[in-house]
DNA sequence: AAGACTATAGTTAGTTC
DNA sequence: CGAACTAACTATAGTCT
């Protein structure tokens, strides 16, 4: 679309290429813009190119956030189609991320939370590789988390109270 | 572009709505495409309606996977445009996260598990990321329930073994 | 609901500033 | 370079099966 109809391959020039990727990247996200809009959804995209370290987000990080709560939403009970099947002849997967911080000028909380998540992100995929709701999965390995903890604070609690008791009471014999 | 000229507002009539939707992330993720093709760049979007519970992946977890690998080559030291900037009184955050898989058998959806994750993160670092959005008092809020479960551990712990001890050990007098 | 059609709105390649 | 222009091309709203 424009004066004349290109060839859909790589765009050698790099002058050219580069112009171009400008002009259709703001075409695309104003695209992608409009079908928030009118569609009412959520959408977010990633663009690497060769020439920035950085990729191209959008959108802008404010409104990113609004695409993670959906995350918070989510219920933590799994729902019919998403059953697992632990008869899945598939070996699991048990491969490991291992994350580096460059650069450490990051704060100590932006750290913490990202390590936290990256746990999480780990965890789930030492333990369980079944296809399903990523973020459900997500979601659903920090509740455990947290219920684990909670069992654990309970078991101890309640051993506490017998010893407790245990201590205080007078047996009838 | 069309019949007629339509306003930038959500579609009401679901129907509609939905058939739109349809279209429209079609020739989004042609033109998507396109500018892979003709500007030799990586690209991915997510889109999250209402009704799916999963979002819209592009392109193919398959092809994911090259976009999630330019995590892992990012060089670990940051070059000219994106150089720290000591003296600036607001901390700005551009550390970068450098992922590395290993026992690279991942399979797709542990991928794409990755991915949105990256999405969040790199979103999240690309700008600043000092200032407060929900993002971050999400990320926030896990972190402190989560600590505050394991201090109260920590604490009962420490309550039964001083209990243990006095009950175990003979004192002195 | 998912194609095919098509008039017309919208995008963009090449060009000029 | 990047912005503006505009001819020429593409996407799609409405419609019909």
């Amino acid at each position: 679309m424009g004066r004349r109809k290109v060839r859909l391959e790589l765009i050698t020039n790099d002058s050219v290429r580069k112009t171009t990727f400008r002009k259709r990247k703001g075409g695309l996200l104003k695209k992608a813009s409009e079908l928030k809009t009118l569609c009412g959804v959520d959408a977010c995209a990633l663009i690497y190119t060769a020439s920035d370290a950085e990729p191209h987000v959008w959108p802008s990080p404010d409104e990113a956030h609004q695409v993670l709560e959906r995350f918070q939403s989510l219920p933590s009970k799994k729902q019919g189609k998403h059953m697992l099947n632990h008869e899945d002849y598939r070996p699991k997967d048990v491969s490991m991320l291992e994350l580096k911080l460059e650069n450490g000028v990051k704060r100590n909380r932006d750290l913490e939370i990202e390590l936290l998540l990256m746990d999480h992100l780990s965890g789930k995929n030492v333990v369980e590789s079944m296809k399903d709701d990523d973020m459900k999965m997500l979601y659903e390995s920090v509740d455990d988390k947290i219920k684990n903890l909670t069992l654990q604070m309970d078991n101890l609690k309640a051993s506490a109270k017998v010893e407790e008791d245990a201590h205080s009471v007078v047996p009838a014999s």
